[in-house]
DNA sequence: AACAATTACGCACCACGTAAGGATA
DNA sequence: TATCCTTACGTGGTGCGTAATTGTT
């Protein structure tokens, strides 16, 4: 029985299902499902019960649940406790972060970490990839948290986790143009007017790798604008220059408010979220503990909602 | 970070030495070494500080004990509510024994997990080790726990689980010839009055195995008897009638109040007592508690005290 | 020499991912 | 067909064992 079971469980039975909890998990479906069966044979109970739609926690699985957010906040205050022991809370670290990952990922989960930690000091900077990757190579950050493909140099001695996924969404401005927009493929969107995010984002790194993987090119298009600035972009298409295509992260509010409109495109295209550290490089303490923050298996935040 | 790590570092600091925390834990040394690295470097913090001979917990490491103590504790609690829920505290389970083991491994242990589940019917049945693997083949047990190697039919669909480790003893009666003995070899005993456990008892088959990597058979003894009974062996070791052998937990006492005294012989003949169940065959819940109580790496009881 | 810990290295298991299957609306 | 869970299976990471090294009494 470990930690991250504990957390699984709990996620499980916050979501009511299965699926939507190993997504919010990072792991695949049959992988969590396995571990809650692993669970239920160490006190061979059943502590879930499969409903018509989901699961929902049979008694000893209620009790569970209780325990385990019990022993998981118990865990909690003990890491607390050993930090006040080490006197870390007001070390510095330093993160670089791309674009859409400090605009929209990063804040939440740093306040919610300083809602831990209230004395540290965490220094954001947010520049495009390279940029954030080369200032991680000549140590001016602790950590690089990036979106899309990495071109990290061979003899780099980097450490690499995955902090979220995310996926990239074609966004239209909110008119009767794009009302109840079918699903449609990427061919039917090639004579509309779209806004490019600009080479060397994340995002266009992995929309160009997907077009090449669909035979295509940005030549296909019928590319209006490039912009590198999200707000731009998404600014842009509220004022009907065209569509363009960010990851969901980054237009969630819009989407909720009606602001913007998601065109529901066949092809999925994921994003990861990955952070970047040096392996044998010091890490303060509190670095660390950021990292185990947004990357550990068994701490969830990157506060995305689904 | 899991229940076991915690088991562990308690373990640890309980008895100031990885090594004996290791033995008691049947792991290896290095093993254990490793997983304490495991969790400090979790926190990045030392948690115990290497002393002379031994180690002992920083601040932190207390913290950490502190908490893993109640951690474990809050996992046992939540592990009782859930069998009451699921009303398995009055189930019978049948353990069948071998002689050493029923009679002085198991007892201590019955006693242990009876104060944990106070309405449990544990039936002990003490045999030879064939009689006992026998009756588990046709499901007259639940479990079997015997020492040293066991015949199983290759056809039965049995798991086997350690459950402690033991070595062979020379005991030799409480007299003036036997006093200060020096370290001897098997060569040296030849020629000494032995009494030998009855063929087919778990520590015999050992010693004969034991002797048959030294080039020796119980030919090149000076035999006297032989018994089944390890009460009748110490009487007749006590009365002077030569010396024998078996484990050092059915001699634990009579060592420690001088009855017998034992002969340090160079050669260390390890013995260990294994748990047997059906694989498929159904389980009682409360039957697989006991089985992880006694042989489960989380959870630490066969009372032996080193 | 005996004991305690660390380092190095190899194997074996298990967690987890992909793919396919079954059940329900 | 879409959704949700399970089963089957292959692979990589790691827990842990053996062996060798260092340090201490």
């Amino acid at each position: 029985m470990n930690r991250y079971q504990l957390e699984m469980f709990i996620m499980v039975v916050d979501t009511k299902k299965i699926s939507t909890a190993a997504k919010l998990l990072n792991i695949s479906q049959p992988g969590l499902s396995s571990q809650i069966k692993t669970i239920e044979s160490y006190y061979n109970a059943q502590l879930l019960a499969r409903t018509k739609n989901g699961v929902e926690p049979t008694p000893a699985g209620q009790v569970f649940y209780r325990y385990a957010k019990k022993i998981l906040s118990m865990y909690d205050v003990m890491e607390k406790e050993i930090d006040d022991l080490l006197g870390i809370q007001d070390q510095v670290v330093n993160i670089g972060a791309t674009y859409t990952v400090g605009n929209y990922a990063i804040p939440c989960s740093i306040w919610t970490f300083k809602e831990k930690y209230p004395k540290v000091a965490l220094q954001l900077e947010v520049s495009n990839t390279h940029d954030i990757i080369n200032r991680l190579l000549s140590h001016k950050f602790h950590l690089a948290i990036v979106e899309g493909p990495v071109d990290i140099p061979e003899e780099a001695d980097l450490t690499c986790k995955l902090a979220a996924n995310d996926e990239i969404v074609f966004i239209a401005p909110p008119t009767k143009d794009w009302e109840n927009t079918a699903m449609c493929s990427l061919a039917d969107l090639v004579d509309v007017p779209l806004i490019l995010p600009s080479p060397g984002s994340g995002v266009r790194e992995v929309f160009d790798k997907s077009l090449l993987d669909a035979g295509m090119t940005v030549q296909d298009f019928r590319v209006v604008s490039q912009m590198s600035s999200i707000e731009a972009i998404k600014s842009a298409v509220e004022a009907g220059m065209g569509i363009s295509l960010c990851t969901r992260m980054a237009v969630q509010k819009e989407l909720r408010r009606n602001a913007l409109w998601e065109i529901p495109v066949h092809l999925s295209i994921p994003v990861q979220f990955r952070i970047f550290y040096h392996n044998n490089g010091y890490l303060p303490a509190m670095a660390q503990r950021f990292i185990r923050f947004i990357a550990g298996p068994e701490e969830l935040s990157l506060c995305e909602k689904k």
